[in-house]
Parts: structure tokens; sequence; C-alpha cells
DNA sequence: ATTCAATTGATGTATATACAATTATTGTAG
DNA sequence: CTACAATAATTGTATATACATCAATTGAAT
């Protein structure tokens, strides 16, 4: 696959900084691509996954419709609706706030967690085969994106 | 914002593979958003500003819709109803091939050219306000992400 | 020349995003 | 206590993605 300008076809870029969003804007696509051909036999949305490794991060505490929301990777998403669709295959479960009603409880199921256990093997294994990094350069990836966001 | 860790409130990940995974993810929805502030004023998506750019990098020539799919940034969507948007909106043309009726040709219009030249001072100006990274160090993630896809 | 395969684009469906608007509940000020 | 504001979640709408399928046109083989 190699450079940005080639993968698009594109000759040149107005600026570095242009050049930089083009080329996360295409990364992003590239792993979306590999993460779902590993999700979607289980029927399950790369959201969804994210949604359920949020929920067995609690430990067993329920978590908020917003405390779900605010971990997420998309930022103004919609929780409430993913949620409906992990209850209704029976990876989460919801229930009303017993000491304030307008919030709900979800809590991430054995069958949700049995789901995490069979695919995260997976996912990481094709990682390492699509991401063609050393874990030095991964790092150096990683700070490189913190401080891009300052 | 600063660590990844923080931002999405996860203590630890699986692996580095793992962690740049969601960095990736998390950095281009942060991105995203600030390109959507510019251009919702004007009525159009990053994807519409997409295929707008890169009907503008024919330079005069008309491209299929194929040759537009080929150089999406988001790989097997769809540019044919992306067009008929841009196309409601006066930013392009599009007419029946006559040497082969089974393709199109579509051209950025007028309007389009002088849509993108209203909104690309604004992305520039926006992209370096919101990246918080020296021209070495953006020169550094080019080529990483370059790697990182093989 | 006719049939069958390949190409090109359009369309249908399910999922998700980005907002705005709405509903229900709780908190607070007068 | 009542009225109003704030909070929490749901719902509605427009847009886009990811496929699969379909229709039309073209190309190729017999």
């Amino acid at each position: 696959m190699g450079k940005i300008e080639e993968a698009i076809k594109q000759a040149q870029f107005k600026d570095v900084y242009n050049k930089a969003v083009v080329n996360l804007l295409y990364t992003h696509s590239y792993l979306v691509g590999f993460q779902t051909s590993v999700l979607k036999p289980q029927d399950i949305s790369p959201e969804q996954y994210n949604v359920l490794r949020i929920l067995r991060g609690q430990q067993g505490k329920p978590a908020t419709i917003a405390a779900i929301q605010e971990r997420m990777l998309n930022t103004m998403s919609n929780a409430s609706r993913l949620v409906d669709k992990l209850k209704a295959k029976d990876l989460v479960k919801r229930d009303e706030c017993p000491e304030n009603r307008r919030k709900v409880d979800v809590l991430i199921t054995d069958k949700g967690l049995r789901l995490l256990d069979l695919l995260e093997p997976q996912i990481a294994i094709l990682n390492k085969k699509v991401i063609h990094l050393e874990e030095a350069e991964l790092d150096l990836l990683n700070g490189l994106l913190d401080k891009l966001r300052g």
C-alpha cells in the first residue's frame, strides 16, 4: 500500500497538516475494515464491541448511559440505541436505577463477557498482522497522537 | 486532553497494538468533529467535501463513479449517492458517458470550485489550531501511518 | 448471431453518527 | 408548596457506511 499519495492517487497536499488529516482518516478506514471482518461473523459492530469493553471495564459496577457515552470513541453518539441492540442479543442487561429513576444501570452479562473472551484474541492476532509497526514505533505513534490532541 | 488513557478513562490496554488502534479511532473522531464544524455551516458533509476535492483534482477531466470510489477515504462506500446529493446542490454535474452508456461522467461545477475556495482556507486555519504538532512531528506521523499500513 | 459472463452504476436494508427535540424525573428558588 | 430549571435518557430526522442485490450495458465465446 505504501505512501498515502499513492493510496488515494493524489499527487500532493496543500500542507503537511492536511496530509496528516487525510492520512489519519485513511488509516482509520483501513483499521476499522479489519476489525469488522472479525466482529461481523459474531453479528456485532465495532461500536457495540466498544460498549461491551467499556462495560467490562466497570468490573461488576453498573454504568449509566451517560457514563458509557463519556468513554466512547465517537464523542456525541448514541449509547442509548447501542445498548438497545446489545440487550436484544442478551449481551447486556439494563435496569432502572433505584435511587434515581431518570438513570439506568447497564451491566454486561456472562454471555457478553464470553463474547469478549472469544473476540479479543482474534482481534489481537489480526492487529499484529495488519499493523506493520514494531513496539517502539507504536509507542512513538501513541505519543504523537496524544500530543496532536493537545 | 492529553493521554488516551485519561481521554477515555481506561486504566490500561491489553497491548500496545490495541492502544494504538483505540488512539487512532479516538483521534479520528477528534479531527472529524472539527472539520464538521467548518463544513456544516455550508451544508456539506466531510464525505461530500472529500468527493469535491477528488473531482477538482481531475483538472477538468470527468471522473466516473468507480474512479471516485477508488480515491475515497472510506473504501467501500457509496459514491453514487454522494454524487446525487452534490448534484442536488449544483456542486457537480453528472452526464451519461457517450462512448460507454454504463458509465457516468461526473464534473465539479464552478459553484463547487467556489465552495472549495471558501472552505479550504478555513480548514487550514482550523487544522493548525487543533493539531498540536510541529511540521517535523507531522512528517514523522505521516511516515508512521504509511508504514503501519505496510 | 446468440448466449453468457463481466462491468458499471443504482437501489435496498441494517447499522451508526450527529444533532435537535421531547419526555420523565429530580433539584432548587421564591 | 409550586414553578421553573437541570439532569438523564429516549426518540426523530438527515446523513453516511457496508454490504448485497439488481438492472442495464458491453464484451467475449461458441
